[in-house]
DNA sequence: GTTTATCGATGACAAATATCAATAGTAAGA
DNA sequence: TCTTACTATTGATATTTGTCATCGATAAAC
């Protein structure tokens, strides 16, 4: 089994959250008392959708799939949750309530804070706010951008969108383990999986990339690109 | 013309902000002197896409479409902005430029508040700062119910949500002017004008709603919430 | 090793949705 | 009043997308 880096403390730690450069010392010894650590394995459900917001939960090493549970029993994958990220819903500051489910999808370690802290140091410390405001809007403008491709574009265009995403914001390299299943691929880029395999193979077909059931290359991205635009 | 209520002073105004009572009266006072007022004929566009923003803007009285305008030049129709509410998009705190563009459907009263001082009362006052961290999270949480519902559901279902948000939100009330042409009443469900007409009509026959070109009476409410929710 | 479940893949088909074309109504402007 | 430009409506048709059935491969469970 894989040694893991735990994390022993907020100051010197090297997955925190980008805005905890904002808290003074004492802040930070703060957050670092209120602190639990856990390790999870692959599919292990970290969050639970409807569950009471009582953390603020921060990826330490790992990744796992953020996703709403839908009225129809249908999820929809919102994100992949990557080391440094914050991960707090919309819930924690209207109804107390998980907003989305994240599971594993790596071994995954994470820092849970008590909510009351976070919210505590929200409130006494404007720039930690403001970085707060901050990231809370980078995620609120992409989730607009992606209810505006998810409505506007084409099957292929949503797909081609969801292996950027990837190559972009994930793994930052045009070649990369496909860690969602095609299920799954499909729950974020609204399609049936029966779709997902036949547009990769279209893609791979025609020279855009080259995928396998656990691989993709992205070989064209210029013709990727233009096909996330066209739609 | 109608005479317009104006807007003398943010600490007597009827119409301002809910976060404003956490303002102090000096706080107040400073917002009340960076503050312009304008008024804006139907179909008037407020605030356009891709704009700086310079300013948070308040809605005062009157109605306004906030919308996208997609890639492909299609719209797509987040929301209608009300009285009372904070018109800011999520790009103030990313990129400062205006994530959509928001236009007046019936005479609009607003005002602009410099989003330097706005900004800085958010650094310096925590209970303003929490106040607006509960608006963007309702809004983010009800645009992310709102990606769920559009990827999720079928056109009966999307469009009855539209008459439910309207009749909830928007009026207030079973029956309502329908202030939205065919047209954006799709722009804002996802789907063509056409279909919005058929399937409208289809309500109209099975008795769920009446309907003529600007007017909806929701007959069934049961029954159309049993169609938002089966999608 | 055998069973069982899941995943990827494929073809045929059905359902949902968009587009096109045509017409009539409506409202703003000249 | 007469245009002019939308807007609503309808039917016919095309496109997109989802579902079903099937099969082989793979991997976890017993």
């Amino acid at each position: 089994m894989a040694v893991l880096n735990l994390v022993n403390n907020c100051e010197t730690c090297t997955h925190r959250w980008k805005n905890f450069q904002h808290l003074s010392k004492d802040e930070l010894m703060l957050m670092n008392e209120n602190r639990y650590e856990a390790t999870f394995k692959p599919g292990e459900t970290i969050i639970k959708q409807g569950s009471p917001t009582s953390n603020a939960l921060f990826m330490a090493s790992g990744m796992a799939k953020a996703y709403i549970e839908g009225p129809n029993g249908k999820n929809f994958i919102l994100s992949i949750a990557l080391p440094g990220r914050l991960i707090l819903g919309p819930g924690a500051y209207v109804d107390s309530r998980q907003t989305y489910s994240v599971a594993a999808i790596t071994t995954v370690q994470a820092c849970f804070i008590n909510i009351d802290i976070f919210k505590q140091l929200v409130r006494v410390n404007g720039a930690f706010a403001e970085g707060l405001l901050e990231d809370i809007s980078e995620k609120s403008l992409g989730t607009l951008s992606r209810m505006v491709s998810l409505s506007q574009k084409k099957m292929h265009g949503r797909l081609a969108d969801g292996l950027l995403y990837f190559s972009d914001v994930v793994f930052k390299s045009d070649e990369y383990e496909m860690i969602l299943s095609r299920q799954e691929l499909g729950e974020m880029t609204n399609m049936a999986k029966e779709c997902v395999v036949r547009i990769l193979k279209e893609l791979e077909d025609s020279g855009v990339i080259y995928s396998d059931s656990s691989k993709i290359k992205i070989l064209d991205r210029e013709k990727l690109i233009k096909i996330s635009q066209k739609g």
